[in-house]
RNA sequence: GCCCAGAUAGCUCAGUCGGUAGAGCAGAGGACUGAAAAUCCUCGUGUCGGCAGUUCGAUUCUGUCUCUGGGCA
């Protein structure tokens, strides 16, 4: 029998943490963050991070588990989710995943391989220089004659994308494809119950807008200043929402004015990515919560799910 | 009060030598399987400020009114 989960997950802002929180208190549980900025270290007011009061004594895991230095990835949340789900269910509860990344939380439900992906800096350098010499155009063409299916899939200027196939051919010697469609035809690890929180999108903006003026409030300036003077950091870290903006305040590039308003503008966006991804790509029941409270919220799940976990 | 410049998509503006119009941004939709808070793709009809005149035909020319900037008194 599979191991039970729960997984709240929905859009930045709109309200999974305190709705976990409250769930997780319902069911005297602890809760694993699928949070790939809040897993930082000293990243506390711009990734709007749960605090210490908040917990309301519910344990969190994957919440200030690496330094700013380091890079992270599905892989490295997929290995430590994973083992919070176990300890979790070890000691005879259901855990609660929460959080917005859909790919994260995907890549927990069905297991996707990422450990069988050999990789090489050797490799990887050598394709760079390639793109380097010859452009992007050189290298879509590269992919199209080495795997078709996978450059049919994506766009020619999606050169992340198509570096990424590339360093997957070069380094295995199949097809970027293959491996793809293995991967999606992946039945579910977990026996899990997603549920999608959402808001009305005029109010989901809004509450994006609310949270970005807080967090300036709060001083995010301060927090990245200290953040670069500390720390050099790595290329995911410094490509969160918030930081990348100050960063370049600090760097006299834009005002503080400007600043904010990309911070705000960048959220909404990724809001609607997230959306999109659950909306295509998940299996859940969306709730939306546009009239609810939190504890309400988590009441509907709670009924949902006792019936359910007692099978 | 007078003079000048504007008034066109939610915003900033182009444009039509007279045949009812198009960019950027916003917004919406989508892709993605070891960077995902990342990366990438697709989508533009609106009384062209109101009224009148010239004209086969006006958003475009003319007059007038209203509003908004700026200047002079």
């Amino acid at each position: 029998m599979k191991n039970k989960i729960i997984i709240i997950a929905g859009p930045t802002a709109c309200g999974k943490t305190a709705v976990s929180v409250e769930l997780a208190k319902m069911l005297d549980t602890c809760v694993v963050s699928a949070d790939s900025m809040q897993v930082y270290r000293y990243m506390d007011i711009g990734t709007a991070k749960i605090t210490q009061e908040e917990m309301q004594g519910v344990k969190h895991y994957l919440i200030n588990c690496i330094d700013p230095t380091e890079n992270y990835s599905v892989s490295e949340f997929q290995k430590m989710a994973n083992s919070a789900v176990t300890e979790i269910i070890s000691q005879n509860n259901i855990p609660i995943v929460a959080g917005g990344t859909g790919f994260y939380i995907n890549a927990l439900i069905y297991n996707n391989d990422f450990n069988s992906v050999v990789y090489s800096e050797k490799t990887k350098k050598e394709l760079y220089d390639l793109l380097d010499k010859n452009g992007s155009e050189y290298m879509f063409n590269m992919l199209l004659s080495l795997d078709k299916e996978y450059a049919s899939v994506i766009h020619k200027n999606n050169i992340k994308k198509v570096m990424h196939a590339l360093e997957y051919i070069k380094n295995t010697g199949n097809k970027f494809s293959s491996y793809n469609e293995e991967e999606k035809n992946r039945k579910p690890y977990y026996d899990a119950r997603l549920y999608i929180l959402n808001r009305e999108r005029s109010l989901l903006y809004s509450l994006i807008d609310k949270r970005v003026d807080k967090i300036m409030q709060d001083g995010l300036v301060d927090e990245v200043k200290h953040l670069t003077e500390s720390f050099t950091l790595s290329d995911t870290a410094k490509q969160g929402l918030g930081y990348k903006e100050i960063i370049d305040c600090l760097n006299g590039n834009i005002s503080l004015s400007e600043a904010t308003e990309l911070i705000k503008l960048r959220t909404r966006h990724f809001a609607k990515r997230q959306l999109t991804w659950f909306k295509n790509k998940a299996e859940g029941k969306w709730i939306d919560m546009t009239e609810l409270s939190a504890e309400q919220t988590a009441k509907i799940i709670y009924e949902d799910v006792t019936g359910w976990i007692n099978v």
